[in-house]
DNA sequence: CCGGACTCCTGGTTGC
DNA sequence: TGCAACCAGGAGTCCG
């Protein structure tokens, strides 16, 4: 289930590798992990054979790999991954293998020489896509994907603006655990850290936004880049120095949860053993004792 | 605007 | 022991 710190490990652990490297060949080999791109597998083939890729960026849970343009004038394109709930983009050697593979991108980069990226999906949540680079609304400069034009920036971001999140939570009429989720309102978190982080903040995932006073808000804003900064710097220690295992799930589970997936055990604040209950169609996994609604 | 239901999907786990 | 039912959830869509 990777989140914005296991998408962050895969960005950085490909950054080196895939930028400055030219696409030498795809193949397709599970149709339908190319759900989310417009067009037949041939389309995505094709626009995406022979192009030179630039450095990749993220957002939130959104990957995206820039192309560099075949023409000064065309429109700016890039390969956008979204790991959904089980991918993973591995970087192997030309001759590597890997079980579930659905797609793979042979690249031939001018220092590291030819690479090869296997997308493996065990579930297909997750996606690759061809996707057109538009400006974001607050800043003319940078560009995203029109897929991820919708995502708001995630809270790692120097240009996250905390004031409006702020605003924005209070003017709404949800609870907060599903803000959190809110993609739009807030981006990069998923149910594990937003357990985790609701823990760590003493915030029931039921608490009214708008009934968050400010300084509640606040410290749960900054548990939450606590338990993804946390999580980051334990994922970001894997890195082999030859062959980057760019892995989504590595580091996943090494470091401690506190709430997720702990019902039954003894909250390790209070005691108290943590609850679970069904929200969402997820699981919440919280403590009813240091976690109130108030 | 909001929330609930539904869809996509497979492999590990649970239950009979 | 064997097999079916269940469960995990990110994101989009549709509907009331």
């Amino acid at each position: 289930m990777p989140e914005l710190p296991e998408v962050e490990v895969v960005r950085a652990g490909l950054e080196p590798a895939v930028t400055a490297a030219t696409v030498s060949s795809v193949q397709v080999y599970d149709e339908r992990s190319l759900r989310r791109h417009p067009g037949p597998s041939e389309d995505f083939i094709d626009r995406l054979t022979g192009r030179r890729m630039l450095a990749p960026q993220r957002r939130g849970k959104f990957l995206w790999i820039p192309l560099s343009p075949i023409q000064p004038d065309n429109t700016p394109e890039a390969l956008v991954v979204h790991l959904g709930m089980s991918g993973q983009v591995l970087l192997r050697d030309r001759v590597t293998d890997d079980l579930r593979t659905r797609i793979r991108i042979e690249l031939l980069h001018p220092e590291h020489g030819p690479l090869r990226l296997n997308f493996v999906d065990q579930r297909i949540f997750g996606s690759m896509a061809i996707d057109t680079l538009v400006q974001t609304p607050d800043h003319p400069l940078q560009l995203v994907p029109t897929a991820v034009a919708h995502i708001a920036r995630d809270p790692l971001d120097e240009r996250f603006d905390d004031a409006a999140f702020f605003a924005r939570l209070a003017k709404k009429s949800t609870t907060i655990k599903r803000a959190l989720l809110d993609q739009t309102l807030i981006s990069g978190i998923g149910n594990i850290y937003a357990d985790e982080a609701l823990w760590a903040a003493k915030v029931h995932y039921e608490q009214p936004t708008a009934s968050l006073t400010r300084p509640r808000a606040k410290l749960l804003l900054a548990e939450v880049r606590a338990v993804l900064t946390k999580a980051l710097a334990e994922g970001g220690t894997s890195f082999d120095a030859q062959y980057l295992n760019v892995n989504g799930q590595s580091g996943y589970f090494a470091h401690s949860l506190n709430a997720y997936g702990q019902q039954g055990e003894p909250c390790p604040r209070c005691g108290r053993p943590i609850v679970r209950e069904s929200f969402m169609n997820r699981g919440s996994h919280f403590c009813p004792y240091c976690q109130r609604v108030r």
